[in-house]
RNA sequence: GGGGAGGUUCCCGAGUGGACAAAGGGAACAGACUGUAAAUCUGUCGCCAGCGGCUUCGGAGGUUCGAAUCCUCCCCUCCCCA
């Protein structure tokens, strides 16, 4: 029971925030439905980052219903355009990753997309295929195509003029390569952030340019990261990684603002909005949680996570499981040592610090002394809300 | 190529010879309050350490009892003109 284009273009607008346009992804749904050609459906990401979180996830599940709809995914891992970076800013020249690096990435690329995908219907592909032959004379002869007013128009580029920073001119090419991808791929839609607009739609300007049929674009929102104002990234520290643990995961999600439920909840899961509103916020974030930690790790993995986090943070009772740490073979050791060994603190000054603030307690005594030592084996160190570990002799 | 303005601790941003580890804000962390939400309050926020010491202000030298602050050279960015 294949749905209609209709219905299966109502379904993939869904948490779309620009479809260019609605017309022509209805047209080339029914022609592929006709002709039984299943959609060559775009999507690049950069070969530097594999370490991928619901950030991308959003984008994941989009290409996931595609694929569930018959079509075709065409996974892009930007090995050339990574020598650029999107052009946020700061970018400099990055250098050309080595094979060894880039299958290496691949790799993991696929290790966690895959959780996601289905492998049948996806196709890696690597950029550098189809750019590195291209050489200089091509890169001017596709150069020639766009205008440097057009592209000084995109937001970013703009915002940067306006406020004196600088724009490198290698920068400016990498709309331009991401846009030859989908000349050289033939894409049929291409799916991306917002902030890729613009390069999305350089695509389809020059495949017009070469005489296709301009790709459908998709265009997600970006997620918002843990603190609920800039988007999820994994330099901001306010991410959630696919391959994070269940308990990690869910815990991760309890402690997004209540603001950012709304879009965690219809980018990420399938709950309707209304089931959202109508529950008490706590209630409907341990739902959110509970199901996006389920749909990486299971039912059941995801229960363990949510019992757990009730269980010590809810309640504020010792978790059950606590890692062991080997303290030195023999005698009194620093408190501020051993939690800078154990990864509780940056330094021992910061070790210190903490225990002056009360932040760290032994078998359930709060440590007052900075000085402290630790002799006895077995003690339960506590450090914050989170950090708990038994200490042992080796 | 010419002229001007800049590069400060995770980020923004003060600071123009000692009182500066360096104002202020943000982020982060801890404590209180909570729903590990938000808001709020308190504290911490280079490293080592019980006065105190050590390493920081684009880079390398120099002047000085003493430099983020002055001089020289170099690197980088922005603006105007060509």
């Amino acid at each position: 029971m294949t749905p209609s284009p209709r219905e299966s273009l109502d379904r993939l607008s869904r948490g779309a925030v620009d479809l260019v346009s609605p017309e022509d992804l209805l047209r080339k749904l029914e022609q592929s439905q006709a002709s039984g050609i299943p959609l060559r459906i775009k999507a690049g990401f950069d070969p530097t980052a594999p370490d991928l979180h619901l950030g991308h996830a959003v984008l994941l599940l989009k290409l996931r219903e595609f694929q569930d709809l018959g079509h075709q995914v065409l996974f892009l891992i930007g090995d050339f355009t990574g020598m650029i970076g999107d052009p946020t800013g700061r970018s400099e020249i990055r250098k050309p990753l080595t094979d060894a690096e880039i299958a290496a990435n691949a790799a993991t690329y696929r290790e966690q997309v895959f959780r996601i995908l289905d492998p049948e219907k996806t196709r890696v592909v690597f950029n550098s295929e189809w750019m590195r032959p291209l050489g200089v004379e091509g890169m001017i002869r596709l150069a020639a195509r766009q205008t440097v007013a057009h592209f000084l128009d995109r937001e970013d580029f703009r915002r940067r003029m306006e406020q004196s920073l600088p724009i490198h001119l290698h920068e400016l090419l990498y709309p331009l390569i991401q846009g030859y991808d989908s000349v050289a791929l033939r894409a049929d839609v291409e799916l991306g952030g917002t902030d890729q607009l613009f390069n999305l739609l350089v695509g389809r300007d020059l495949q017009r340019s070469y005489g296709q049929e301009p790709q459908v674009v998709l265009s997600m929102p970006l997620l918002v990261g843990l603190d609920g104002e800039k988007k999820m990234s994994k330099s901001l520290k306010n991410a959630v990684g696919i391959l994070d643990e269940p308990f990690e995961m869910y815990g991760k999600i309890m402690s997004i603002p209540d603001a950012a439920m709304d879009s965690y909840a219809l980018l990420l899961t399938g709950i309707p909005e209304g089931e959202i509103r109508s529950a008490h916020p706590r209630d409907a974030k341990a739902r959110i949680a509970l199901e996006i930690t389920t749909r990486f790790h299971g039912a059941e993995k995801a229960r363990e996570a949510q019992e757990r986090f009730v269980h010590q943070f809810s309640r504020r009772e010792t978790p059950a499981e606590i890692p062991d740490f080997l303290l030195p073979d023999s005698g009194p050791v620093r408190l501020s040592t051993v939690m800078v060994r154990a990864g509780a603190a940056r330094s021992e000054s910061q070790a210190k610090q903490l225990i002056a603030q009360k932040a760290v307690d032994l078998d359930g005594a709060p440590v007052t002394d900075p000085f402290a030592e630790v002799m006895a084996s077995g003690q339960i160190l506590r450090v914050g809300k989170r950090f708990y570990c038994r200490l042992v002799r080796g």
